[in-house]
DNA sequence: GGGCATATTTTGACTGCCCA
DNA sequence: TGGGCAGTCAAAATATGCCC
């Protein structure tokens, strides 16, 4: 909880702050370290061992409560109940505009289908989604393993719909995107079939 | 460059508490 | 009662800058 809110700090420091020896302190900093909660790193002060400095990792920091799966399920909720289901609509529509938008700039460059389809994984992957591709005998294979708005589509059907509308538009009228899997419907990824239409093979 | 001072870490022995 | 765990204490080890 210190290093949470102070912070990096000295063992020395959280031995301070929680009334124990520095020796004590540092007995459980190298517990967490082995459980993967916790780094080090050494820095120079001028005369003097260098101090060694914790801080959560990525890990440590997973560990505390993230509330903005149920902060957007409640906005989502207040949108639709004090505005109406026209008003969320619009709202899911100006975020697919937007989206359409942001990734058509991004693959600009890309030339062929499967350049645009790599592309496409690639900024899904940064958003989060660990999205991949795979080449098929017609066509391919959009994976993404990970919904990172998945309490929210779970709300708002829309979203998906939106997500895959995006696709569409962003992959060109010469594919036909279908999902295949979906997590909201308890498969284990999301899938999404790309194959060319008939009239532009 | 080497010895010294300083600040910090590391280590081992020990104590006390809890629980089966 | 013994084992495990958490913490304390003290000494040794370590890393770095300063000064001659």
């Amino acid at each position: 909880m210190l290093l949470k809110t102070r912070g990096t700090l000295t063992a020395a420091e959280i031995a301070k702050e929680l009334g124990i020896t520095s020796e004590g302190a540092r007995l459980q900093l190298i517990k967490f370290m082995e459980d993967g909660l916790v780094s080090s790193a050494h820095e120079s002060n001028g005369v003097g061992r260098p101090k060694q400095l914790f801080s959560l990792t990525e890990l440590g920091h997973a560990g505390f409560p993230d509330t903005h799966a149920e902060l957007t399920v409640k906005l989502i909720g207040l949108v639709k109940n004090t505005l109406g289901e026209d008003a969320l609509q619009k709202v899911i529509d100006a975020a697919e505009q937007s989206g359409k938008v942001k990734y058509l700039a991004e693959l600009e460059a890309a030339v062929t289908l499967e350049e645009r389809i790599s592309g496409l994984a690639g900024i899904r992957t940064r958003e989060g989604y660990m999205a991949e591709y795979i080449k098929e005998s017609d066509g391919y294979l959009l994976v993404e393993n990970h919904c990172p708005i998945c309490a929210a589509a779970k709300t708002c059907q829309g979203l998906c719909v939106s997500e895959l509308n995006t696709f569409r538009s962003v992959l060109g009228n010469e594919v036909q995107v279908d999902r295949v899997d979906h997590i909201i419907a308890g498969a284990r990824r999301c899938a999404y079939r790309i194959t060319r239409k008939e009239n532009f093979s």
